[in-house]
DNA sequence: TTTTCAAGAATTTTT
DNA sequence: TTCTTGAAAA
C-alpha cells in the first residue's frame, strides 16, 4: 500500500485516498490520470470493496483492457478481473443483453454500425418517397441521433414544438415520420444502433424500478474516465445508478473536450458541482509528460477560450526545444519534411519508429503522409480510416453471422440475399419490403414462406428465396453445435464466398482473400482469448457484439510492430510520444470549414489544437502548406490562427520567418537537406491537375504525348505499382485512350493511358 | 437481372 | 482524383 503511495504527488495521493461520496478530479494533460484511476480502484479493492461492485467507464476498449492490466498488477489477476471495466457502449450492451425481454428485444439483438443505420434511413426515404436531395440520409441520421442522445423519443419529439419547427424550417417535415419508421423497423429487425445502447439503458432503467435498484446495489462503486465527453445520456445514466450510494468519481479535462459533434456536452463536467451535495474536487495541475516550451506553448493557446473550469498546468520538466514551425508548398512537401525529420530524428537522438505520431484533423491527409514514408522506407501504421471490419469483404462474411444469428436483422438480409449472386435483384427485395411492411413481419419470414405468402414472384425467384432460408436456416442450426470459427468457415464454404472472389481482377482479389483470412483467424483468436477468461463467452453473438464495438485499436495488427503511428488528433487522445508532428494546419482545415461559425465550435477546435499540442513529450512539428490538393485540384490556403494563438516565446519558424515581407513564397531558407524534392512551380488559383510524380522529376520522366502515342501492341511498360507488363491491345481516343496490359505479377488490368503513369520500357 | 458507363459528389471528427 | 449512384445497354 504504501510503496505506492509513494509514487504519488500529493493532490494524487488525496484522490486517491478519498474513497467515498462524489468527486470530481480535474487532470490536466499529462498529469498521471491513469495512475490515480488504477491506483483509486486498486485502493478500493485492498479496502474491502468487492470487485464485483465497481463500475469504471472507460472511453476505449483499449483503455479498459490496459487499465484492468495496470490493476492486476497491484491486487492480482483474480481480483481485478472481476470489475465491469469498459466503454458505456460494451458495458450498456452486455446489461441489456441479459434484459433485453423486459424491453421486447431478444438478447442476441444486433448492433447496427453507422453503415447500416444510413442504408436503412436511405431504404425508408425511398419507400416514404421523399426527395433525398433534401432529405440527405446522412444528416437525416445524424439528426435522430442528436434526438436519441437527448433522450427525445419519438413521442417527446411529437411534443416539442421547436424541434419540429426546426425540421419544417429546414424544408423537412416529415422528419418524425422518419423517426417513427426508423424506430419500428430496428426495432423489428431486433436491433440497436449505437445510440440505442445507451437510449435503451435508460428506458430500461426508468421503466424498471427494480432493474434499477439492482444494478445501483451492485455498482456501488462508479468511475467515470473522460467525462468531459459524456453526452447527455451516458450522463443520465451515471446519475440513475450512482443515486443510491452516491460513490461517484468523475475524472476529466475540460480542456480536452472534443466530442460535441456527437453529443458530449461539456457542461456534464462543468456543473458537476451543481448535482452532487458535498462534492470533492481534485486537481491534477502537474504535467509529468511534456518539456516546459510545449506545457506553455498548449496553455497559451488554451487561454483563448472563455468557456473552461481554472486550474494552471505546470511542469517541472526541462524547457526542452521550441515547437517548430514548418511551412510548405505542397501536402506532398510538406510529406516529405515529415518524413525526413523523422530520419533525422531518429538519427540524431536514437529514436524508434514508436516514438513518432503524425497528427491530421481528417483522414484524407493521411495519403500524402504515407506516400512519403513509403519512399523513405520508415514503417507506418495508420489508425482509424476505414477499419477492418467495414472492408465489403468483411462485411458481407459478418452479415451472414448476422443473420445466422437474428434472422430479422434487415441490414444484413438486404448485403447478402444476392451476394454472391443469386438472380434477386432490386425489384424483387422492394416486393419483399413492402410486403413486410405490410404484414408487420421481417424480410426473412417472408421468404421462409414465400409459398405461403402471395407477393407476386414468379416460381423461379420463389425458389431462390426459400432455397436462402434453407441455407440461413442450415447454418443456424450448425451453430448450435459448433463454435464461431467453424460456423463462419461453414458460411465461407457453402456461399463459395472466395470463388467469388477470385472472379474479380487479381490484384485487388488477393488483398480481399487474405482479409477473410484474417478475419476467420480473428475469430479463431477471439475464442482462444475468452476460453482464457473467467466469465469467457465464446458465443458467435459476443463475437459479433466485441466486432461491432471494436476500434482500430483494439485490433492488434501484428506485422506493425516499430511504426510510425499517422491519426487523427481524435484517436490521439490519451495517447502519448516522444516526437508529434501536427500537420495541415490551414483554415478550413484545422479548423475545420465546417467549425468557424460560431464560437463554441471554434472553442472545440481549439482544445483539439490542444489536444494534439499535448501529445508530445519533447517535440513538436507544426506544418502548414501554402497549397493543397482538393478533389485532384490545387488551391491556396490561410495558415492556421491558431498558429499565431502560439505564444511566440516558444516557437521557431523554420524556412521562414514569421511577419517577414521580405521573404517569398519560395523556399529559399528551407535547408535543402530537409527537403529531397524539388518545389513544385504553383500559381495560386490556377486549378490544374498535377499528377503526383511531377516532383520525382529525376526518377519518373513524365510522359509527353508523344510517348503515349509510341505505346503500341507488344510495347513493354513499366507501372508505378503493377510493375513491368507487356501491352496486348488498345483502344479509345484521346484523354479515353487506355491499354489493355498484362503485368508479370499482377495480372490483366485496363488502364488509361492518360493516368497511368507508364513508361516504355 | 446483370453489367457497363457516365455523371456527380466528396472531406470533419467516432462509439 | 476516387468513390458512389443511376441510367442505359446487354
Amino acid at each position: 500500500m504504501e510503496n505506492y503511495l509513494n509514487l504519488l504527488n500529493p493532490p494524487q495521493q488525496e484522490a486517491v485516498l478519498q474513497k467515498e461520496g462524489p468527486m470530481m478530479i480535474i487532470a490536466g494533460a499529462g498529469s498521471g490520470k491513469t495512475r490515480v484511476l488504477t491506483y483509486k480502484i486498486a485502493y478500493l479493492i485492498q479496502q474491502g470493496v468487492d470487485p464485483f461492485q465497481i463500475l469504471s467507464l472507460t472511453f476505449t476498449n483499449k483503455a479498459a483492457r490496459e487499465m484492468k492490466n495496470r490493476i492486476a498488477g497491484v491486487v492480482g489477476e483474480s481480483e481485478a478481473k472481476n470489475i465491469w471495466m469498459g466503454t458505456f457502449h460494451a458495458v450498456f450492451a452486455k446489461i441489456l443483453r441479459f434484459e433485453a425481454d423486459k424491453l421486447g428485444f431478444p438478447s442476441n439483438f444486433t448492433i447496427y454500425d453507422t453503415d447500416d443505420s444510413v442504408k436503412l434511413i436511405t431504404s425508408i426515404i425511398k419507400e416514404l418517397q421523399l426527395d433525398k436531395e433534401i432529405y440527405k440520409p446522412k444528416q437525416v441520421f445524424g439528426r435522430i441521433s442528436k434526438y436519441k442522445n437527448n433522450l427525445i423519443t419519438v413521442k417527446a419529439y411529437y411534443n416539442s414544438p421547436e424541434l419540429i419547427e426546426a425540421d419544417n424550417a429546414a424544408m423537412r417535415p416529415k422528419m418524425g415520420e422518419v423517426y417513427q419508421q426508423y424506430v419500428d423497423r430496428c426495432f423489428k429487425a431486433g436491433a440497436m444502433d449505437f445510440d440505442d445502447l445507451l437510449l435503451r439503458t435508460n428506458e430500461l432503467l426508468a421503466r424498471f424500478p427494480e432493474v434499477l435498484a439492482k444494478y445501483q446495489n451492485r455498482f456501488r462503486y462508479i468511475l467515470v474516465d473522460e467525462y468531459q465527453d459524456t453526452n447527455h445520456s451516458q450522463y443520465l445514466i451515471v446519475r440513475a445508478l450512482a443515486d443510491r450510494f452516491q460513490n461517484i468519481c468523475v475524472v476529466g479535462d475540460d480542456s480536452q473536450s472534443i466530442y460535441a459533434f456527437r453529443g458530449a456536452n461539456i457542461q456534464n463536467i462543468l456543473n458537476f458541482q451543481k448535482d452532487y451535495a458535498d462534492i470533492k474536487i481534485f486537481k491534477l495541475e502537474q504535467n509529468y509528460r511534456s518539456t516546459k516550451n510545449i506545457v506553455s506553448a498548449a496553455n497559451s493557446v488554451i487561454e483563448n477560450n472563455k468557456t473552461k473550469l481554472d486550474k494552471t498546468i505546470w511542469t517541472g520538466n526541462d524547457e526542452g526545444e521550441k515547437i517548430k514551425i514548418i511551412q510548405t508548398h505542397s501536402e506532398a512537401e510538406e510529406g516529405n519534411f515529415v518524413a525526413s525529420s523523422i530520419f533525422e530524428n531518429q538519427m540524431q537522438h536514437q529514436l524508434q519508429n514508436t516514438d513518432f505520431a503524425v497528427l491530421y484533423r481528417t483522414n484524407a491527409q493521411s495519403r500524402a503522409i504515407e506516400e512519403a514514408l513509403r519512399k523513405k522506407n520508415i514503417k507506418y501504421r495508420i489508425y482509424g480510416g476505414v477499419s477492418f471490419y467495414l472492408r465489403k469483404e468483411v462485411k458481407d462474411i459478418l452479415a451472414y453471422l448476422r443473420l445466422i444469428i437474428n434472422h430479422n436483422d434487415e441490414e444484413a438480409f438486404k448485403r447478402i440475399i444476392n451476394y454472391p449472386a443469386r438472380g434477386i435483384g432490386q425489384t424483387t427485395i422492394d416486393r419483399l419490403i413492402v410486403k413486410a411492411n405490410e404484414l408487420n413481419v421481417s424480410l426473412f419470414y417472408i421468404a421462409e414462406n414465400i409459398e405461403k405468402i402471395d407477393v407476386g414472384i414468379n416460381s423461379g425467384t420463389r425458389q431462390k428465396l426459400s432455397d436462402f432460408a434453407m441455407l440461413i436456416k442450415s447454418l443456424k442450426i450448425f451453430s448450435q453445435t459448433d463454435d464461431a470459427f467453424e460456423v463462419a468457415n461453414q458460411v465461407v464454404n457453402k456461399t463459395f464466398l472466395i470463388n467469388e472472389l477470385k472472379k474479380e481482377d487479381a490484384f485487388e482479389s488477393t488483398g480481399r482473400i487474405e482479409n477473410v483470412e484474417e478475419l476467420l483467424n480473428g475469430i479463431r483468436f477471439f475464442i482462444i482469448e475468452q476460453q482464457d477468461l473467467a466469465d469467457g463467452d465464446t458465443s458467435l453473438t459476443n463475437f459479433l457484439q466485441n466486432v461491432a464495438l471494436a476500434t482500430d485499436f483494439d485490433k492488434e495488427d501484428p506485422e506493425a510492430k516499430n511504426t510510425v503511428s499517422l491519426m487523427t488528433v481524435h484517436m490521439a487522445k490519451g495517447l502519448e510520444f516522444k516526437v508529434v508532428y501536427i500537420v495541415g494546419l490551414e483554415e478550413n482545415l484545422f479548423p475545420s470549414a465546417m467549425s468557424i461559425n460560431t464560437r463554441s465550435e471554434i472553442e472545440e477546435e481549439r482544445r483539439l489544437f490542444y489536444v494534439a499540442l499535448t501529445r508530445a513529450e519533447i517535440k513538436v512539428y507544426v506544418t502548414y502548406s501554402l497549397y493543397r490538393s482538393r478533389w485532384g485540384q490545387f488551391n491556396d490556403t490561410e495558415p492556421s490562427r491558431f498558429i499565431e494563438e502560439i505564444d511566440d516565446k516558444y516557437t521557431e519558424f523554420i524556412g521562414k520567418q514569421k511577419n517577414n515581407n521580405n521573404s517569398s513564397r519560395t523556399s529559399s531558407f528551407l535547408k535543402p537537406d530537409i527537403f529531397e524534392t524539388k518545389n513544385p512551380v504553383i500559381q495560386p488559383k490556377i486549378s490544374i491537375n498535377i499528377p503526383k510524380n511531377l516532383k520525382k522529376v529525376s526518377e519518373i520522366k513524365p510522359k509527353t504525348q508523344g510517348e503515349i502515342a509510341n505505346i503500341q501492341m507488344g510495347s513493354f511498360v513499366i507501372h508505378e505499382t503493377f510493375g513491368k507488363g507487356e501491352v496486348l491491345s488498345l483502344d479509345g481516343t484521346g484523354p479515353n485512350r487506355k491499354a489493355e496490359i498484362k503485368f508479370e505479377n499482377a495480372g490483366i488490368k485496363k488502364l488509361l493511358l492518360q493516368f497511368a503513369k507508364l513508361q516504355l520500357i
